[in-house]
Order: structure tokens, then sequence, then C-alpha cells
DNA sequence: TATAAACGGAACGAAACGTCTTGTAAATAG
DNA sequence: CTATTTACAAGACGTTTCGTTCCGTTTATA
């Protein structure tokens, strides 16, 4: 069976995708997200009128607002942190820290509509878990790891916890994530 | 200003509440929540035409979907448990063990319909921390005040640290929420 | 008997759903 | 240059749910 990636060596036929209308909606969604919040408002068709696209350009290259949702997110990470080069007992509390300051206003509501369409769509939450929630886990693995002997068996419940309280706050809007609390759940898993 | 609560003293003048219709309704939801899921199936519209009731009605008496889940998780959690009756280092193991107990796959259902409109809706998020976080909340606090001396400052905290590793599981589906697991907190809590 | 309130049923316009059609634009293949 | 292929913007489509508003009826109190 012969299927045709995208190969570089093999550019496609007709009309390249639009780098612009691209762009256009994902600049639309967030600014949707910033001025409506996580509602309702944001629809698969409120994002093509904003962006000036046809609703068959959207729905050709993402299947939900889900979708775009990751996409942005996806571009939001990348402007992330290293870690590894700090005192062992300094690493976690940094990493919380780093963490929490990345949650500003948007981004916060591009997760809380994130989680939402995840808990709704099963498909969706599959695609969320794999392409983000597992990759925060295995870079707070990795701190953990780094920072102290916690026995390897009870990582995967630490990492529970930590991620656990972050969403619990983040999604009912109980709590602080900021710096001091970083440093007080980082101190308080040491103890 | 003059008010009209329900007093006792006062019958109300017209046609009393149908309580035939209440129940149809809140049997419905769950019937359709056992069937569809918390999918996008549970609306409104469908809840009224399987519980063979006008939409008016729902609409009088609930708000939204979320509304009608709140008042069956109600009704479910009174059948619920007791707590302070077991030896110290016990009562934790207990709570969490009877808790994951509770999270029957229909009720794991409605809680993530329940969490998923918390998210969306900045209005029910008041009502739902306010009807079921909080309280459970509370309920932990006692135990863990019973259970031992984990410091005041910090009750606050791993209560977020168990309830956030509850819900995170529960939404995202990964790993488990047993007897077993909650042994495992539990030790994990007190070492 | 009159009044008041809740009821089931059905219709309403508005909005979003996902699909489809139309005509145009931008690339490659021959 | 011409044919082919793919993406594009615009928008019409039938369907569904939304929340509201009628209607006529039922069931209570005054």
């Amino acid at each position: 069976m012969k299927v045709m990636d995208n190969n570089d060596c093999m550019k496609k036929r007709g009309r390249p995708r639009s780098e612009k209308s691209h762009r256009a909606v994902l600049d639309a969604t967030l600014h949707l997200v910033e001025e409506y919040g996580s509602a309702s408002a944001v629809t698969m068709e409120s994002i093509a009128r904003t962006a000036g696209v046809g609703k068959q350009t959207v729905y050709k290259w993402w299947g939900s607002t889900g979708d775009i949702y990751l996409e942005i997110l996806e571009e939001i990470a990348e402007q992330e942190i290293v870690i590894g080069d700090l005192p062992p007992d300094k690493e976690l509390e940094t990493f919380l820290s780093s963490t929490f300051m990345a949650l500003k206003p948007v981004t916060r509501l591009i997760l809380k509509a994130l989680m939402a369409e995840a808990i709704i769509d099963q498909k969706f939450r599959e695609k969320f878990v794999e392409k983000l929630i597992m990759s925060r886990r295995q870079a707070l693995g990795q701190v953990l790891t780094l920072s102290k002997g916690s026995s390897v068996d009870d990582q995967d419940l630490l990492i529970d916890f930590i991620f656990g309280l972050m969403w619990y706050r983040l999604l009912l809007d109980v709590g602080e994530l900021n710096a001091e609390e970083a440093r007080r759940i980082a101190q308080f898993i040491k103890a």
C-alpha cells in the first residue's frame, strides 16, 4: 500500500494552503476568546466570519474549535522553558513557577475551553491527552527525577497530585497559581 | 419591601407543582445520560421530549441542564457516608475509598457534564462550587483534622492535592479511582 | 364561581451545525 | 500556453437546539 506523504521531494499539485488564511483563523480565534471568554460565542461560524474566511476552509483544516485551540496552545508552548541547569533543590519550584507564570488570562481561557471539549468529546480527549497532557507529564517527571529521590513507584502519583491541583484551581477558579504558590507547593512536597 | 417567601403558613394560590413532572425530568435526564453519555445528546429539548413534559415546564424550574445534573447529584449524595467512627489512621483511607466507590459510571458522567458546564458558564460555576465542591472540601477537612496533625496552614493545600488528583483522573480518564488507589494515596500522604 | 398558577403541546425567530455548490485564484504537469 | 488540480471566499441548504411565547387545560385556593 502506497501512501502519499508530504515528502519534500514531491510538491503537491494544486494551489497551496494559504498561510494568510491559516494565521487569520488562529488570530480570529484568539481574538474571540479574549473578547468573549471561552464561552459559546466562539464557534466555527464566528471564527470563519471574524477571520474573513470561508467555513469550508476552517472545516477543511480543523475538525472543531478544540483542534484550533490545540494548535494555538502548541504555538504558545513553543516559547517555553528549559529545565536542568539549576541546583536540584530549586528545580521543582522553578518548573512550577514558570508553568504557573505561563498561565496568562488568555491561556487560561484556552486551557479551560480545551478541557471542556475534552470532557464532552471522547475522541478529542485522546488527542488532547496525547498532544498536551503527556508532554507536560514527562517534563515534570524529568524534574522530579532530577529534583530528588521520590521513589519511582510513586512518581506518577505525585505527578497526578501536582497537575491535579493545577487543573482543579484553574478550572474552578479556587486558589492562586503564582510564584508564591509554586514555592509553597515545592516545599510541601519536599517535606 | 415585602417579599413572599414560601412560608408553610401561606399556601400558594394556583395549581401546585407537579411532582410527577418533576420526577419525570430527573429520570429522563438520568436515562439520557446513561444511554448517550454526557455528550451533547442531553439537551433541554431532549429531556423535555423524553420526559413527556413541556419545555416551558423544564425551563421554569431549571435554568440549564447543569441545574438538573446538580439536583440529581444532590439526590445521590444524600445516600452518603458518615465519618468519625474509625481509628484515626484509617479515617482518610476510608473517606477516599468510599468517595471513589461512589463514582459509578453514571455518576462519573454526570460529574463530568457538571464540570464541563462549570467551565463554560461562569454563573453556574459559582453555584456548582457552592453546592457541591465546598461541602466535599469541608468533609475532607474534617477527616484530615481527625486523621492527624497536618499543619493547619497546609490543610487547604492538601485538600487541593487530593481533590485535584481525583478530578484530574476523572476528567481525563487517566489512572484509576478505586479502593486500592485510596489506600495508596492515604499512605503516600501519611509518609 | 372566580382567580391564579402550572401543565402539555406546539409554534416562533435566531443561531450554529456540517455539507454542498459556485465561481475564482494559484500552483504544477505536459 | 493549456489542462489539471487544489484551495479559496461566499453563501445557500436542511437540520437541530436555543430560549420565548402563545394556546387551551388542569388543579389548586379564595
